[in-house]
RNA sequence: GGAGCCAUAGCCAAGUGGUAAGGCAAUGGUCUGCAAAACCAUCAUUCCCCGGUUCAAAUCCGGGUGGCUCCUCCA
């Protein structure tokens, strides 16, 4: 097994990866809480953990992969109330919405999805636990943690309590049933129209981060390898995890390694909702297809922020009518590339056969891979060998000049497997090429406006113009095809065509 | 006010002490009836600025400048 270093969010630098047992990954990411549809920022996440998950998988690790859905938060009550819904059966819908969204984009199923609303027990041990060990307290019926008895409170976020009160001050006053400014709600006292449980501490409900510190110790115990998240969630999310779970269980405990990822940006600026610039999976999707986003992402490091080009789109009066995904647009031209390579293997290897067992040339692609993927799962390292190995395919597909001719087929067979087998560890490459260029030139013809049936027209003119050599009447028909943003490809098989894509 | 991150070519983006990966774009070439695709070649004496440490710095230290995030719901 390839020796693995990660960063470590609470040590601050890459440090070797030591699992609890040998060849075996435990390792939990925050997921979403479903009360409206997936956006991008949800996706990005949710893709850089996956492409971990992947990578450890690609480097021999058997990987347990928990994530959660926090199915009760006031965010889901109140959408729910306001829609006159069910607010489990709202949770339920969007969760759904959720992972058929992560699916288009190459993310799969964790291991374990555990819910907060079946977990309901294990969290009232949890904080019942905190209550008798003198860590939390009740006050009317809610249950606050007190930030005061976990002395290491602060360490992940690098913050102290004297600064963080400090921050507090400018703002919002002591809330005045907590003893202190930074104790956080365990379980919050029902209010009329919410849904609540029964406990020890009359009717409520969890507070929004004990639920993580139930599920971890539930689904993979007291200590395991890794814990991930957004960077955003460092403070208070994970703090809070920390200090209740050591809380509870001792605090040589919880996770042994912090892995955060960078954030989105438009423009150099966060996302909200303010700033209108929010965008849907399903829009990102239609626009550019799934695997687009897929492959920008793992273009780029999962530390690194990553920003991300989105273009205005207005008629000529000056009315928004819709965005361009610049950035997306262009790592969907580069996708291409890929699935062009792929497609002249597969007709090659079809073609020529399997040349069987023998020596290779230059087929180091999966070694340049792992030993990308155990430095801290440098995703873009692994891009820069992809695309010398499909270069590399390029070249000896169209000449085997100077090479013995099985190992050129064993070299352009086994190039097509590896860029299969290395595209997997970060989500690509997965889909049949013809397939995606089909989808893609759909896209491209619906964006551009393509009259496809006249182009079909022109095109068979102009077979029949070729096959009597009126190669003036063929060349005059290709150039009004490309005064309609079309390209003809000729081959020996005979004429495809594409949609001219030069980002503009 | 407190905590932290980032700055590498026209653009995107790796690299954290040993002399700047990869991609896009551009230019020239090969191939092609002409094209497209593909391939080949060229493309940062230099990594925001100013000092310092070192035989050696994009990388370490100090000081600036610019941008961003967290401390409030946020992925």
């Amino acid at each position: 097994m390839t020796p693995l270093r990660l960063h470590d969010s609470m040590r601050r630098q890459k440090v070797a990866f030591e699992p609890l047992q040998p060849g075996k990954v435990g390792m939990y990411v925050c997921g979403p809480t479903p009360y409206a549809p997936a956006h991008i920022g949800h996706a990005y996440s949710a893709i850089s953990f996956d492409t971990i998950r992947r990578a450890l998988t690609f480097l021999g690790y058997d990987v347990t992969y928990v994530r959660n859905i926090t199915d009760v938060e006031d965010k889901i009550i109140k959408a729910a109330n306001e829609a006159g819904e069910d607010s489990m059966a709202l949770a339920a819908r969007f969760a759904d919405d959720y992972n058929r969204d992560m699916a288009r984009f190459g993310v799969m199923a964790p291991t374990v999805e555990p819910r907060v609303s079946t977990h309901i027990a294990q969290i009232i041990e949890l904080i019942q636990k905190l209550v008798d060990n003198g860590s939390a307290y009740e006050s009317e019926g809610d249950v606050y943690f007190d930030v005061e008895t976990f002395k290491p409170y602060g360490a992940l976020s690098g913050q102290s309590l004297d600064d963080l009160r400090a921050g507090a001050s400018d703002r919002e006053l002591v809330e005045k049933n907590k003893k202190s400014f930074a104790d956080f709600a365990l379980w919050k006292a029902a209010k009329p129209g919410e849904p609540f449980w029964e406990s020890p501490w009359g009717k409520g409900r969890p507070g929004w981060h004990i639920e993580c510190s139930a599920m971890t110790h539930t689904h993979l115990g007291d200590t395991f390898d890794i814990h991930g998240g957004g960077k955003d969630l460092i403070f208070p999310h994970h703090e809070n995890e920390i200090a209740q779970s050591q809380g509870a269980y001792g605090t040589s405990t919880f996770a042994r390694h912090w892995m955060h990822n960078g954030f989105l940006n438009f423009g150099g600026v966060k996302m909200s909702k303010s700033l209108g610039n929010v965008f849907g999976c399903g829009q990102i999707a239609e626009a550019v297809g799934g695997e687009a986003l897929r492959f920008f992402c793992v273009k780029h490091h999962y530390r690194s922020p990553i920003d991300f080009e989105v273009e205005e789109v207005r008629s000529p009066d000056g009315t928004p009518i819709g965005v361009r995904f610049r950035s997306l647009e262009a790592a969907d031209r580069d996708l291409e590339y890929f699935y062009v390579t792929l497609q002249k293997i597969d007709a090659f290897v079809a073609q020529g056969g399997d040349a069987g067992e023998g020596p290779t040339q230059g087929t180091d692609l999966v070694a340049k891979a792992k030993e990308a993927l155990a430095d801290d799962i440098n995703s873009p390292k692994v891009m820069a060998a992809l695309h010398e190995a499909a270069t590399h395919a390029n070249k000896l597909l169209a000449e085997g000049k100077g090479m013995d001719k099985q190992v050129r087929r064993r070299t352009i067979a086994q190039l097509g497997r590896d860029l299969r087998t290395v595209g997997n560890a970060l989500g690509i490459l997965q889909g049949d090429p013809r397939t995606y260029l089909h989808e893609r030139r759909g896209r491209l013809v619906a964006r551009k406006g393509v009259d496809v049936a006249k182009v079909e027209a022109l095109l068979a003119e102009r077979a029949a113009a070729r096959a009597t050599k009126d190669f003036a009447r063929g060349d005059a028909i290709r150039g009004e095809l490309t005064g309609l943003g079309v390209e003809l490809l000729d081959t020996p098989q005979g004429t495809d065509w594409r949609v001219h894509d030069d980002a503009s």
